[in-house]
RNA sequence: AGGCCCGUAGCUCAGUUGGUUAGAGCGCUUCCCUGACACGGAAGAGGUCGAUGGUUCGAGUCCAUUCGGGCCUACCA
């Protein structure tokens, strides 16, 4: 029967059939009481906010080649799936498309805004899941979780709880920062910083009852409506004399303490500082320390309020324009000088955040903390209960980090959210909080009770998805087996945000870590190394790109470049290249199964030559021997299986891709098929029998290599291939395994030798300009008796690869050195007799170059080997190594000496 | 202010504990549309590893300084 197979491999034709097939017959769903080691791993679940971009198809790349990885070699798998309810991103969302249907989201109400943002994540989070399978990742579907579920809400409330419980949260009204345009409080990370040019303004207050003037400086103007006082060194001379007299607060006519603290600095600006308690940090502090009033001048959008007298109402940008005009109107600006400094934006709307003073609920982070120092700072391997930080050098910034941490604000004015556990009596403020709704008062018994308005921070929940998507509190069947997960993959800027707050969390409430290890993975940016933003259109559409080239080629792309420690710059180029990678074993499967069809016709069945116990004990012998290109195959074959396992075992993605490229690539595709083209049509049955079966058995071993880097592709092509009787996916299949038998150190000796002659030949003829199909005759020499019998025992295939006419062998004394190209190594000499005449100019400069190249490494060993200390010093092994391959360069340059010497020689006598 | 990372072929990047003429992909040059593949084959050209100084028998690989680029943390108005 004829096979159909196309001329080059259309990734569309075939994805979407397995992506479908892999969901339908649910493949990956994990089972608990299976036996075998564990492996399990929680995506890091994507903002409900729209779809997936290139940061998640690496994410999710990096973490489906691990799974399909641990799975194939018989791990009990989970790669759970879900997503994040993300607060304040996807209420910004839901906002700005209501605003753009002209409805103000705060004239619906909270219900029906909730409502709305419901209908939105079922939208948004179906098109993500679509995407999830689309790029065929092996989630168990059936666990697919979500921040904001009832499941997971409960789960939230009872770690508020227990925290609020245990003193670990509370309530207090602090300077905070605040979004103007969120309408919302901020955590440390959420804020954002850039540097900026701006400027120092330079203010007289007036010194009451002098005539005195106290200049301060400032960055924001604005915030002297504010003051509360002015603040200098006590040891500053300058000023020593103010201290304990007051100010005349320009613009507002009040009086304001000039005070004494050391926390300024006297070089900074005039050495005089305004202070404003209720909008910066600093003075917020130095305000607490003195009793100072802390005056709120902005309302919560960023207006002056009723306490800026005439400025109220406006905004604060206009109000600093128009101080700063009234005060040089007033004559009280002294100068204005530019000024760099480092400003506070939301992470989200890029807003100047505002520091604020607000009542919120904050989590105290120094306990937490110390058990979760101590499991990254203490591991080593095998131990338990530690996380391993991969890259190294992020294991630092976390210790770091957490080493120096503050207490998180955790509340959000928000409506998207886990809504705050936590009810006020109205009758005598006393707090409530419980896992469920109370009826009433826990001190006074009223009935009277009002839950807070506020949400929680999305990655209060977030930092508890290791152990809450596996049903803790309640000890389940997949908690008791998947917890500790294995491994958290995902991007190092989330380092902090995520995975530090569920180290702790998870030590906190499990007592264990939620993961074994984790690696931290680059950011693809684009081509001038931003970041890839949608919203600035510099982002790759995967799903656009996927349809395009192939998940398969993005897959494959991704892992290439995803060295550790190195962002990634992704490109049309490199997509394209991996593209033609699975073009290549497309076809080279299309060139076993064209063939196939031929040699089938000569009665022996597919079966009998793929099926799976036949491949089983490949490699094959033909009379009792395994041809050599065979054993080579299966010994190259074994090496790139340990390589590939090796590096997948340490997240270096790029180096089990590079391996497979070019085991697939070269040593399969240009040396193996090339090789063994004859033997499958051989006229001998049992080499014909053998060169197949031999054939079919790597073959299908590298497509199962290759498998968890392009699962489609090799899953097509798995199934063109005879399997076991209900084998239903490569994906459950066995990752090939380094057999001992298949190694062989001779094979891939001699097989380098016989490659490095064929090349020679090659190359003589690309500079004779030989046609390519044209058969030429050639003479090869060597002194070594072992290459001689080699490259005798198989000058057939030498003669093919070479696509000569003759090869032949012929003893050192009578090799003619002296006519011909020729190509000289220290081991053989090789030459092809054509009639065309050498180009002697082009071939002394080769030559020269050759030479002037040898020179240069034989002098350095020379000088090298000549050193006595060298001698004393260095290790044995290298010595040795250095001497042989001396030896060697100097046999060769003496023979391209001779050549040169000849060539000159030559072309005296031609001139003469 | 502190910390981290990067600077290797025209481009994008590998190069694990310092050791023998520094690798890959893309691009480039020449030849070839040969019955798997032009999304291909064959053969080539091309870096002395940002700069300087040091440690060492030996450095792209360690140390110091320096220049250039990026990132993170940080309450100097």
């Amino acid at each position: 029967m004829a096979r159909e197979i196309a001329k080059a491999y259309e990734p569309q034709q075939i994805e979407p059939r397995w992506a479908e097939f892999w969901v339908k017959e649910a493949l990956f769903k994990a089972d608990p009481s299976a036996p075998g080691p564990v492996f399990s791993i929680v995506i890091p679940p994507p903002n409900v906010t729209g779809s997936l971009h290139i940061g998640h198809m690496l994410n999710h790349t990096e973490i489906d080649i691990l799974a399909r990885w641990h799975r194939m070699r018989g791990y009990n798998t989970l790669y759970l799936p879900g997503m994040d309810h993300a607060g304040i991103s996807t209420q910004r969302v839901v906002v700005r498309q209501l605003k753009e249907q002209g409805i103000d989201y705060r004239k619906l109400g909270r219900e029906e805004f909730e409502r709305r943002v419901w209908k939105w994540k079922e939208e948004s989070g179906g098109t993500i899941l679509r995407q999830m399978r689309q790029i065929g990742e092996t989630c168990d579907w059936s666990r697919e979780r979500f921040t904001l579920s009832p499941e997971l809400s409960r789960v939230v409330r009872e770690v508020f709880a227990r925290l609020y419980e245990e003193g670990l949260i509370y309530r207090a009204t602090q300077l905070v920062n605040w979004c103007p345009d969120c309408l919302t409080v901020l955590s440390d990370l959420e804020v954002v910083h850039e540097e900026r040019q701006g400027n120092l303004w330079h203010i007289k207050y007036p010194v009451v009852e002098t005539k005195e003037f106290l200049t301060v400086a400032t960055t924001r103007p604005e915030t002297m409506l504010g003051d509360a006082a002015v603040a200098v060194h006590p040891e500053d001379e300058r000023y020593k004399h103010l201290v304990g007299k007051k100010a005349w607060l320009p613009l507002m006519n009040r009086e304001i303490p000039i005070i004494a603290d050391e926390m300024v600095d006297r070089e900074f600006g005039t050495g005089a500082v305004k202070v404003t308690p209720a909008h910066d940090p600093n003075d917020f502090a130095l305000g607490k320390r003195h009793k100072l009033a802390e005056i709120d001048v902005m309302t919560d959008d960023a207006q002056m309020n009723a306490n800026a007298d005439t400025y109220a109402g406006l905004g604060r940008f206009e109000a600093r324009k128009k101080i700063v005009e009234d005060l040089k109107a007033q004559g009280l600006l002294e100068k204005i000088t530019e000024h760099t400094s480092a400003i506070g934006l939301c992470e989200r709307s890029k807003t100047v955040v505002e520091p604020r003073i607000s009542t919120q609920w904050f989590c105290k982070m120094k306990d937490l903390a110390a058990p979760a120092i101590k499991a990254v700072e203490a591991y080593e391997p095998g131990k338990e209960n530690a996380i391993l930080v991969i890259p190294e050098n992020r294991r630092t910034e976390y210790l770091n980090w957490m080493n120096n941490i503050r207490d998180w604000t955790i509340s959000r004015q928000l409506w998207w959210g886990h809504r705050i556990p936590a009810w006020y009596c109205k009758e005598n403020q006393h707090i409530t909080v419980a896992r469920e709704t109370p009826l009433k008062c826990a001190t006074c018994g009223s009935a009277n009770l009002e839950q807070d308005s506020d949400v929680l921070d999305t990655w209060f929940s977030s930092a508890l998805w290791p152990f809450s998507t596996l049903g803790w509190p309640e000890k389940t069947a997949d908690y008791k087996k998947y917890y500790p997960t294995s491994l958290l993959i995902t991007a190092y800027d989330i380092l902090f945000f995520w995975v530090a707050r569920m180290i702790m969390m998870g030590i906190h409430f499990t007592g264990q870590v939620p993961f074994r290890t984790v690696y931290l993975h680059s950011l693809v940016r684009t081509g001038s190394g931003e970041k890839m933003s949608k919203s600035k259109g510099t982002g790759l559409d995967p799903v656009a790109l996927n349809q395009q080239y192939g998940t398969d080629a993005m897959r494959f792309c991704l892992a290439s470049m995803a060295a550790p420690g190195t962002d990634i710059v992704l490109s049309e180029d490199k997509l394209t290249s991996a593209r033609n990678f699975a073009n290549k074993i497309w076809n080279a499967a299309r060139f076993l199964f064209v063939n196939l069809d031929k040699f089938e016709q000569g009665g022996t069945k597919l079966e009998e030559l793929a099926g799976p116990e036949v491949r089983a004990k490949a490699p094959y012998a033909v009379g009792g021997r395994i041809p050599l290109v065979d054993a080579w195959l299966f010994a190259r074959l074994a090496t790139t299986i340990e390589m590939v396992n090796e590096a997948l075992d340490t997240y270096r993605f790029h180096e089990a891709a590079q391996a497979v490229y070019q085991f697939f690539w070269g040593d399969f595709c240009d040396w193996y098929i090339e090789w063994v083209k004859p033997e499958l049509q051989s006229a001998d049955r049992e080499r014909a029998t053998v060169a197949w079966k031999n054939l079919f058995a790597a073959f299908d071993a590298a497509l199962r290599l290759l498998h968890p880097l392009m699962p489609f592709l090799t899953e097509e092509l798995w199934h063109q291939v005879p399997q076991a009787k209900g084998a239903k996916s490569i994906a459950l299949g066995k990752f090939p395994v380094a057999e001992a038998r298949w190694k062989n150190a001779d094979a891939l000796h001699d097989v380098a030798q016989i490659q490095e002659v064929v090349t020679a030949l090659r190359s003589i003829r690309a500079e004779l300009r030989v046609d390519a199909k044209k058969k030429v005759a050639a003479e090869f020499s060597t002194s070594d008796r072992s290459i001689a019998n080699l490259i005798q025992a198989n000058r057939e295939a030498l003669e093919r690869l070479a696509v000569l006419s003759e090869l032949r062998i012929v003893p050192k004394e009578r090799f003619d050195a002296q006519s011909g190209a020729l190509r000289s190594t220290a081991t053989f000499d090789a030459r092809v007799t054509y009639s065309e005449t050498v180009d002697a100019g082009a071939e002394k400069t080769r030559l020269k170059k050759e030479i002037k190249g040898l020179q240069k490494a034989i002098i350095s060993k020379e000088k090298q080997l000549g050193d006595e200390t060298f001698r004393s010093r260095a290790p044995e092994k290298i010595i040795k190594g250095l001497e042989a391959t001396l030896a060697q360069q100097k046999t060769e340059q003496d023979k391209l000496l001779k050549r040169l010497g000849d060539l000159d020689g030559g072309s005296q006598a031609a001139g003469t």
